[in-house]
DNA sequence: GCACAGGTAGATT
DNA sequence: AATCTACCTGTG
């Protein structure tokens, strides 16, 4: 990869309010697997961009790979940080003032915000994060990119296409050290070429029967579907459980005992519209110990 | 050496 | 319908 191809930084003045925290949070928290820090600066990759990202004293400044058309870049930008949605007036609707769990949540990481991610990449991510951290999610990712994905612009690589997975065959997937979650993952490529559109009428559906749809893909179940909703397709009222958001609930929230189903309604309940977002804010502030899980 | 990690699916109670 | 287990591999 040649390092000098990237141009001067701008400011990117239509950029949403962050801090220093909810910035490096939003695009290496978990939500996206194609970030890595860099010196001062942050490089990530969705769809065909590529793009760095520094933040400057509430400010955040970008610089682009010199040969991409940065009018274009600056709209993809806007879309994979869903700037349509207005961030700040969804915090205040969450139910942190009869909340300090919430609240403590929010204080450490205000202004994080939920990506808009490619639907299909967004899947194909969280299809190899089972029971992985974060650090080899990343990994496999990668690898799957140089295996399999097709050069950007600084001659890194874009996830591959799900057909590219389809034509690669299972074995090609196990040397990116995914494991079991290789067939799983052949296998959804297989179906997604035998359905062309699936996946756009997928996204396109309603809630309900876009999570239905998904889980008929092997390895993908309730958790996975949330994720995809969530982190690829702008549902904010989808609230993934995973191990750390269950422990935050039961312990916390004093839901011992409670199963998958029950701290569902009570998320849907106590956290409301926009449960997805409070998800991560609690997710966040408990990877970094600001509340126990 | 061994438990554990942003789960899922199939078997077994 | 609820609970148990195998599934891969890297990390501590």
């Amino acid at each position: 990869m040649k390092q000098d191809t990237f141009g001067a930084w701008k400011s990117w003045e239509q950029a949403p309010e962050f801090t220093h925290n909810s910035f490096v949070e939003t695009i290496d928290g978990g939500q996206a697997f194609r970030w890595k820090q860099i010196a001062n600066f942050y490089e990530g990759r969705w769809g065909y961009n590529v793009v760095r990202l520094r933040y400057n004293n509430g400010a955040i400044e970008y610089s682009l790979p010199s040969e991409s058309d940065s009018i274009d870049s600056l709209k993809n930008l806007r879309k994979y940080f869903a700037c349509d949605t207005d961030f700040s007036s969804l915090t205040n609707s969450l139910p942190w003032r009869n909340d300090p769990t919430l609240a403590t949540a929010i204080e450490n990481f205000n202004g994080l915000r939920i990506l808009r991610q490619p639907f299909a990449e967004t899947l194909l991510c969280f299809l190899c994060s089972s029971t992985k951290q974060i650090p080899q999610i990343k990994a496999i990712c990668e690898t799957l990119a140089l295996d399999l994905g097709n050069p950007l612009a600084d001659e890194s690589h874009a996830l591959p296409a799900w057909g590219s997975i389809a034509r690669a065959g299972e074995s090609t997937l196990r040397c990116a050290k995914l494991g079991y979650r290789a067939r799983y993952i052949y296998q959804t490529a297989l179906f997604l070429e035998e359905h062309p559109g699936w996946l756009e009428e997928t996204e396109a559906a309603p809630t309900h029967q876009a999570r239905t749809l998904l889980m008929k893909l092997p390895g993908v179940g309730r958790k996975i579907a949330d994720c995809v909703l969530l982190f690829g397709a702008g549902r904010l009222e989808v609230f993934p459980i995973d191990t750390w958001v269950e422990k935050i609930l039961t312990r916390a929230y004093q839901l011992e005992g409670f199963k998958k189903p029950q701290l569902q309604d009570f998320a849907r309940v106590h956290f409301g519209t926009s449960a997805g977002y409070a998800q991560q804010y609690l997710f966040a502030a408990a990877r970094a110990g600001y509340i126990p899980s």
